[in-house]
RNA sequence: GGUUCGGUAGCUCAGUUGGAUAGAGCAUCAGCCUUCUAAGCUGAGGGUCAUUGGUUCGAAUCCAAUCCGGAUCACCA
């Protein structure tokens, strides 16, 4: 049980017993303590002054009083300003709590809850590379997916690879047209760039025949349509649709390409699934929904066979489910998968972590779902996550200022390298060794910086910024994480499991084991709400704390020998925290750097 | 225009169901390495919490209006 619920409890039962009516904790507020003033949490009077018709001061004295004679385990000390009352909790308390758990790795997660819950992130389009949003998806991604798991949920990671359609078509077009037979492997070329530059191949000789056939004295919106490549393409979609044997083999051969660079970037970046689900596989997913939703009166019939939702009643519009040619569209497709997930794996409930410019869509989603009455509806959420925008505004593919993912992880190795070199701290590591920490600093530094600020926000991705190793970072972290592992490594002294707890705390002593208990409430708020960006504020902070701590201090050459063992165990405790709250981050910590 | 998300220090961001003098990091300035890793620590300056009104013991936080910005409102996915 948390401090704070105890104090909760406790001053429910004291309040209860002191004016013989019935209190909840709702009645009351209990915060951390200021550092300006004396005590360690604190209880704001004024909620009870209305229904106690006493002073603040007046409640304060009996409560304090009460609490610190019948809880004296817990409360040393207390002290009133202006209707805050500041309690001391013991430092008997803080031992006991460092005694029990300095050594636990597990410290903070929950035992499972039998619920079983899917999460569906990264989604790519194979017609180009990963880019800076998509890594603020899959870092989300995996990061809710530990977080949950910590919270006690089985599992289950997915991907839907948007692998057919006219984009599709495009790339592949573009290859027949100019590539001469070259591969990945013939150009030495990363697969997924290779069809992302065929990608861009065909928008450039689209716009050259537009321009021309404008130039001859089409309308633009005729020469759109009229020009050789796109007529190509839209030739090609069809002909995928009717399986014709040579375009199905393209396309099987170009997806592999980048199925190949996907899976070189992912497992730079840490990213993996369970399940990936594939469009091509999906797309005619829906059909029977759509005939059940007729059946029940959900969807309606237009007079030209397309068929429709009306949402207007719940503020939004009409919502095509069906084309007039019985094609399905997107939505279909998804309302097919959501129930095939749920067949599939009988999860309670399915995170899509998708874009917010895809908010509206999930409304309709889970809008649908609930009218169709699929077991599955109340289960859906999406976790919306705003955009990256560059400092110099939005990234543009037609600008060319997109930041591509391989770019990145190519550059923050780069600069992992240099900030290490510089420092000449690890001369002794091989080669391999080396490779291995400029990699675990590189994907730290930025990871952190795409899960240290709220998902639902808009976040500016700033390069310069984003190469910095000091301040509110992950190296500082994990720094701190290696400087406390240098210490634990270098004094002769073992760690004893129990320390005495008559001994007095240190300031800071406290403060890193007031900053340690909270860990588990941290774990469950993240989870409550999605949310990596509190693990990393809350890391961020237990981090500056040690290192004030550290700077302060002397474990090594420490006043006593009780103070040796105490302070060995903070370090241990600490370390522990710091590796598995970056772990939850999809962050790894090193032994030295 | 409808819906929706946002606006906090020069910049990037925290700020819990309303609580004490609104906090970090970066940048700027001044200090600290013969003792456990200076990728660190200590201190200083920097604020009309977009604006106005309301709710109350108390508002960055809740409500209303206004201003500014993003997203979205496809027989694209």
């Amino acid at each position: 049980m948390s401090i704070i619920s105890q104090i909760q409890a406790t001053t429910v039962q004291s309040l209860t017993a002191l004016y013989n009516q019935a209190f909840t904790d709702k009645d009351f507020q209990v915060n951390q303590t200021k550092p300006e003033f004396e005590g360690d949490y604190t209880i704001v009077l004024f909620s009870l002054v209305k229904s106690l018709k006493q002073s603040p001061d007046a409640i304060g004295n009996a409560l304090g009083n009460y609490l610190q004679a019948q809880y004296p385990q817990l409360f040393t000390k207390y002290n009133i300003i202006k209707g805050f009352l500041n309690l001391t909790v013991a430092d008997s308390y803080w031992v006991q709590l460092l005694n029990a758990n300095h050594q636990n790795i597990h410290f903070g997660k929950k035992e499972s809850n039998g619920q079983k819950v899917m999460v569906e992130y990264s989604s790519p389009n194979t017609n180009k590379p990963l880019h800076l949003g998509h890594l603020r998806n899959n870092f989300l991604g995996w990061s809710v997916s530990e977080i949950l798991k910590a919270s006690g949920y089985e599992v289950i990671k997915s991907a839907i690879v948007n692998d057919r359609g006219i984009h599709i078509c495009k790339s592949m077009i573009a290859w027949q047209l100019f590539a001469n037979g070259a591969t990945p492997q013939s150009t030495g070329i990363k697969g997924d760039h290779f069809v992302g530059d065929y990608y861009v191949k065909f928008n450039d000789e689209y716009k050259r025949q537009v321009d021309e056939l404008m130039g001859a004295g089409a309308t633009k919106a005729d020469a759109e349509k009229e020009a050789p490549i796109m007529k190509a393409t839209q030739q090609m979609l069809l002909d995928w649709e009717e399986g014709k044997p040579e375009v199905i083999a393209l396309w099987k051969t170009m997806n592999q390409w980048v199925y190949d660079g996907f899976a070189i970037t992912y497992q730079r970046i840490g990213s993996d699934f369970d399940i990936t689900y594939y469009e091509s596989n999906t797309y005619l997913l829906g059909k029977d929904i759509v005939q059940q939703g007729l059946d029940k009166k959900v969807f309606f019939k237009k007079e030209d066979g397309s068929i429709w939702i009306d949402l207007t009643a719940d503020g939004l519009d009409e919502k095509l489910v069906q084309r007039k040619d019985g094609t399905s569209v997107y939505i279909t497709q998804d309302i097919g998968l959501a129930l095939q997930k749920y067949q599939q794996y009988a999860i309670n409930q399915s995170i899509y972590v998708i874009g917010n410019e895809q908010n509206y869509h999930m409304k309709v989603l889970q809008l649908i779902c609930q009218k169709l009455g699929m077991p599955n509806a109340e289960g859906i959420y999406h976790l919306s996550y705003g955009m990256v925008e560059l400092t110099t505004g939005k990234m543009k593919s037609r600008e060319g200022t997109v930041v591509d993912a391989d770019d990145l992880v190519d550059d923050m190795i780069a600069t992992s390298r240099q900030h290490t070199e510089a420092l000449g701290k690890v001369k002794d590591f091989t080669g391999a060794e080396l490779d291995e920490l400029y990699n675990i600093l590189a994907l730290g530094a930025m990871k952190f910086y795409l899960l240290k600020v709220d998902p639902k926000k808009t976040m500016v991705f700033n390069p310069q910024d984003s190469i910095e190793f000091h301040g509110f970072t992950g190296p500082f972290i994990q720094y701190t994480h290696a400087r406390i592992k240098s210490i634990l490594r270098k004094v002769e002294a073992a760690i004893n499991p129990e320390t005495s707890q008559q001994q007095a705390l240190l300031l800071l002593e406290k403060q890193l084991l007031v900053q340690l208990e909270q860990y588990p409430g941290i774990i469950a708020q993240a989870a409550r709400e999605h949310n990596p960006s509190v693990i990393a504020n809350y890391a961020f902070q237990l981090a500056q704390i040690f290192n004030s701590f550290y700077a302060e201090h002397s474990v090594a050459n420490a006043e006593t020998p009780q103070k040796l063992q105490l302070r060995l165990q903070l370090a241990a405790f600490t370390a522990n925290v710091l590796k598995s709250s970056m772990q939850l981050l999809g962050i790894q910590v090193p032994e030295r750097m």
